[in-house]
DNA sequence: ATGGCTTCAGAATGAAGA
């Protein structure tokens, strides 16, 4: 089975290029789509459903939107962190959970916050959506202990190695300590980064700014992730990094990273 | 260089992304 995570910067913009990469990958069963930036009512079903595709979505006008795109139907379908927990205050306004189950697997889709700059209302959202994250996966394997797998843009390069220059990550939103911190304690329920499984090494990235030519001079970050639950990490046969999307004109500035179990 | 691109929304001296 294998599953990929896409941060796609708008599903309309991008459709023509998701079609073509779901088409020429017959072997990804479920891909998790994130920055759909598009209202419920107005997603594009039609060109996935008319290939036998199956999609769950769940998102907003103009912003973030999370989705599920899968070649087989998918069950117990969770929108937002209130499928889950009870009192979520405003974390639920912004659409950037989603969940379902596909060959006993739970997968659980997430586009974490941005943060905007260090010390910033967003940055404090973050930390804040972060600390929900893990409430939310805390009750969800307490009530359901299957396999489980996170993926998404998580916006927190793990690790120094992770990022093209890490020498001034204490003044650099998805580097600093505090967001590491934040989501050491998510992965500490329980999950491993299954990338690290087979590629130890650094200079592996999954987004690149569109400013300054950041591509073309491999100047990234690995901010898209899959982390899963330890039969998971035992299970997986390969996790690779797919660049080739953002060569193509008028990418998306994140690439497709896919699992395989 | 509070920058450099790209998207959406809607008409901005914009907001947000990362």
């Amino acid at each position: 089975m294998q599953i990929a995570t896409w941060n796609v910067n708008s599903v309309r913009t991008r459709l023509e290029h998701v079609v073509n990469w779901l088409q020429s990958h017959p072997a990804v069963d479920v891909l998790c789509l994130q920055e759909t930036k598009v209202v419920d009512a107005d997603f594009p079903h039609q060109p996935f459903t008319d290939l036998g595709w199956h999609t769950y979505i769940y998102g907003q006008k103009s912003y973030n939107g999370v989705a599920i795109v899968s070649r087989q139907p998918m069950s117990d379908i969770k929108m937002g962190f209130a499928a889950i927990l009870d009192d979520v205050g405003d974390l639920d306004e912004q659409k950037r959970v989603i969940a379902a189950i596909a060959n006993d697997i739970r997968i659980v889709n997430l586009y974490v916050p941005n943060g905007s700059a260090v010390g910033s209302d967003k940055y404090e959202y973050k930390l804040r959506w972060l600390d929900a994250l893990r409430q939310y996966l805390q009750a969800l394997l307490a009530n359901d202990p299957r396999p489980t797998l996170i993926c998404g843009d998580f916006n927190v390069a793990l690790e120094d190695i992770d990022i093209h220059d890490a020498s001034d990550r204490a003044n650099q939103v998805m580097a600093t300590d505090a967001e590491r911190e934040a989501l050491q304690s998510v992965l500490h329920l329980g999950f491993k980064d299954v990338f690290r499984k087979f590629t130890a090494e650094a200079g592996h990235y999954s987004w690149w700014d569109y400013r300054g030519g950041s591509f073309q001079r491999n100047r990234g970050w690995r901010i898209d992730y899959h982390f899963v639950t330890e039969n998971l990490y035992e299970r997986a046969i390969a996790c690779e990094i797919d660049v080739e999307p953002r060569r193509l004109t008028q990418p998306s500035d994140h690439t497709p990273v896919i699992v395989e179990f």
